[in-house]
RNA sequence: GGGCGCGUAGCUCAAUUGGCAGAGCAAGUGACUCUUAAUCACUAGGUUGUAGGUUCGAUUCCUACCGCGCUCACCA
């Protein structure tokens, strides 16, 4: 018999010892009058004297801490990540409710009425007069001390997470504070919230592999989608002028400390701006979300300060010789020379092998945030190409701690232009490369109604949530990350067994 | 997919050269009406991730597998 067996055994013979002693084990509706924060708000700062005449509070929370002395004894309530003490002495809330409170276990949700005092050691606590039962925990919580360290365990149970560690709530408080703040920068500017098919038969707007699946009535596949992309241009040209949308996007690759398979990305479409208006509305977007987020431009990450105020700025070429390690740091005329480029590269043409000496050169030396642009042609199908040049395309993309977070350019409105493009594509298919772009006939057709030149962008909000909150894997900032299954639990076997063959001990 | 590392009680961690698997917290019983990592006494809790192998003897050494982490590859 494992221990698990004995304390499911011990916890159900308690559901119903609480419940002859006249309590609902699985409580209902409780009116507090404060929730715990609330009351640290208040009155954390007041002194004895001030909680006079009484305080009178009802709160309900989930017990962390006990300490029973005989005919009295105190608790710590934890709610909303934050803790108050309760101290419940016999004489003050009777024989039952003392008999409950005796029986209660960490990890037991209950509420608790009483009025404010503060201890001989000064700590502000509820003296408790009336004790009810609210929710009842029939397996151990994580040790009181170290918390919950095991990763595995705290990436797959996150509720427990949340629980014993404090600073994870905080995470993804912050989480929630980023998306609210490029939401509302985005309403403020009369961008309108949008939602576009996740489920596609034709997937784009991206390089990658799909998941794929299946709907039965139609008896079709769909695809995951990769990006939101063509669906948001398609409103863009229908006169949705500024739209955005955020969610999830879905990409059938490896899983590492900055990928997800499923994961959340602003996308937004600007009519009549450009890459260079694109910039400009980028910088002001981070700095704000930084510091509704942080707090402050300046934001600590992995051990070093990140300045958020504004966006260092530099072409492709000029990062590859900026930030060029060691010996053979190249000219500004060797990144220009396709001859040079080849020789510093597998890659077949100039463009790609730019794309990839800066991907293997550059990219993880960018630390500060940064926007790169220009980009060669070959690497993007669905971008304006500059006028002077069109071997390079309008694009650029943010980088900050040695990660890309943002992805924009002026979008490519030409019909013909971007039916040659696809072709390209298509050809590239031909030859084996999975994550050429699919031919979109109907992405083709609504751009030959016209589409208003326009500028789009793409941020990855599990990465800026990343930086933002100083967490180095992605798995830290995405409640619920991809893991492989996890074995038998066995909790519901042993809960059947002592259901059935569960008389009253 | 490759390399490296980890996996011991519900949680956090020990275990000498291969020699009786331990502690704290959590749990149970008892004492205690201002404690706060409460204290004190006693009790229970283990197929050492799984399956093999070497050995008189394996938590320890070897092999395979499972899970997780880091890293490389992959990933505009």
């Amino acid at each position: 018999m494992s221990l698990e067996d004995d304390l499911l055994k011990q916890r159900l013979a308690r559901v119903r010892e609480i419940e002859a002693l006249g309590y609902r084990a699985y409580g209902r509706r409780y009116d507090f009058t404060h929730t715990i924060p609330e009351i640290l708000g208040a009155y954390g700062s007041k002194t004895a004297e001030e909680l006079t005449p009484e305080v009178r509070v009802r709160v309900a929370g989930r017990m962390m801490t006990v300490r029973h002395m005989g005919k009295a004894g105190f608790a710590h309530l934890q709610q909303n990540g934050e803790r108050l003490q309760i101290y419940v002495k016999k004489d003050a809330v009777g024989e039952r409710d003392f008999q409950l409170f005796k029986m209660l276990d960490i990890g037991d949700i209950i509420g608790v009425e009483g009025y404010l005092f503060r201890t001989r050691t000064g700590e502000l606590s509820i003296h408790a007069e009336k004790l009810e039962f609210l929710s009842k925990t029939l397996l151990s919580m994580p040790e009181k001390w170290h918390g919950l360290e095991d990763v595995e365990t705290r990436y797959r149970q996150r509720y427990l997470d949340l629980i014993a560690n404090p600073e994870v709530r905080k995470v993804f408080i912050t989480r929630a504070r980023i998306i609210s703040s490029l939401r509302r920068q985005l309403e403020a500017r009369d961008f309108i919230e949008v939602e576009t098919p996740m489920m596609q038969p034709l997937y784009g707007g991206a390089a990658a592999r799909p998941f794929v699946t299946h709907h039965n009535t139609l008896d079709i596949d769909l695809y995951l989608r990769i990006a939101p992309e063509l669906y948001l241009k398609r409103l863009v040209v229908g006169g949705l002028e500024r739209v955005y949308e955020i969610n999830r996007n879905f990409r059938n690759e490896g899983l590492s400390t900055h990928h997800n398979p499923e994961f959340t990305m602003l996308e937004f479409y600007q009519a009549y701006t450009d890459y260079l208006g694109l910039m400009d509305f980028s910088e002001a977007l981070l700095k704000q979300a930084a510091l509704d987020a942080a707090g402050s431009t300046d934001v600590d990450f992995d051990g070093q300060r990140l300045d958020f105020s504004h966006l260092e700025r530099y072409t492709m070429r000029e990062a590859v010789v900026r930030f060029w390690e060691g010996e053979d740091r190249p000219a500004t005329e060797d990144v220009a020379s396709p001859e040079w480029l080849r020789s510093h590269s597998r890659k077949p043409t100039a463009g790609e092998a730019l794309t990839d000496i800066f991907e293997q050169r550059v990219e993880s030396k960018l630390i500060q945030p940064t926007i790169i642009y220009d980009y060669p042609v070959e690497t993007s199908p669905l971008s304006k190409t500059k006028p002077d040049d069109p071997a390079f395309v309008e694009r650029f993309e943010i980088y900050a701690a040695g990660m890309e977070i943002g992805n924009a350019y002026t979008e490519l409105n030409d019909p013909q232009e971007q039916r040659r493009r696809f072709d390209m594509q298509l050809a590239m298919r031909e030859r084996g490369d999975e994550e050429a772009h699919q031919m979109d006939e109907d992405y083709v057709r609504a751009l030959a109604y016209a589409m208003p030149p326009a500028g789009g962008e793409g941020i990855g909000i599990d990465r800026l949530t990343m930086i933002l909150t100083g967490s180095r894997s992605i798995r830290d900032v995405i409640l619920f990350p991809l893991l492989r299954p996890e074995g038998p639990i066995d909790l519901v076997r042993e809960m059947r067994e002592l259901d059935e063959g569960g008389a009253p001990a």
